[in-house]
DNA sequence: ACCATGACGTTTC
DNA sequence: CGAAACGCCATGG
C-alpha cells in the first residue's frame, strides 16, 4: 500500500480547510488537476480513516454541500453536528448557505 | 493486463 | 423540475 499518492494530496488539502468552512469533491479535484475524477477525491476521503492524521472529511461535501459521505462518519448524523460545532447550519444533510462557507483551495489556497 | 469499485459531476430524458 | 445514465480517473484484487 502505498501512502505517497493522489490520495495525499486530498488529505493535505483537507487538512487545510480553515475552521468553520467548506469545500467540495470537485473544487478539490480541480485544485488537484484530476476536475474530472472528483470521485476519486471522495474515494480519497474514505481512504483518509486510514490516515493517522485528522482529516477534517466533514468539511468536505458535493457540490451543492449535501452531506453525502455522512454515514461514513458512523451512521449517524455526526458529521452534521461536527460542522454545526463550527458555526455552520446543516438542514437535512445539506449545508445552509453553502457558497458563504465554501472555501476554494485554488482560489484561497495559493501553492 | 483486465475487471470492479467509489463520500462526484455533468448532461440528457 | 426530478430522476437516471454516462463519464471520468485512480486504486485494489
Amino acid at each position: 500500500m502505498k501512502e505517497l499518492s493522489f490520495f495525499e494530496l486530498v488529505y493535505e488539502v483537507a487538512k487545510q480547510i480553515p475552521y468553520g468552512r467548506v469545500t467540495s469533491y470537485g473544487a478539490i479535484a480541480s485544485y488537484l488537476g484530476t476536475k474530472q475524477s472528483s470521485r476519486m477525491v471522495g474515494w480519497a476521503m474514505n481512504s483518509s480513516h486510514n490516515d493517522l492524521l485528522n482529516i477534517p472529511a466533514h468539511r468536505v461535501v458535493n457540490r451543492i454541500g449535501l452531506l453525502t459521505g455522512k454515514h461514513h462518519f458512523g451512521g449517524n448524523d455526526v458529521m452534521k453536528q461536527l460542522l454545526e460545532s463550527e458555526g455552520i447550519q446543516v438542514v437535512d444533510n445539506q449545508i445552509v448557505d453553502f457558497e458563504k462557507h465554501f472555501w476554494d483551495p485554488a482560489k484561497e489556497l495559493n501553492l
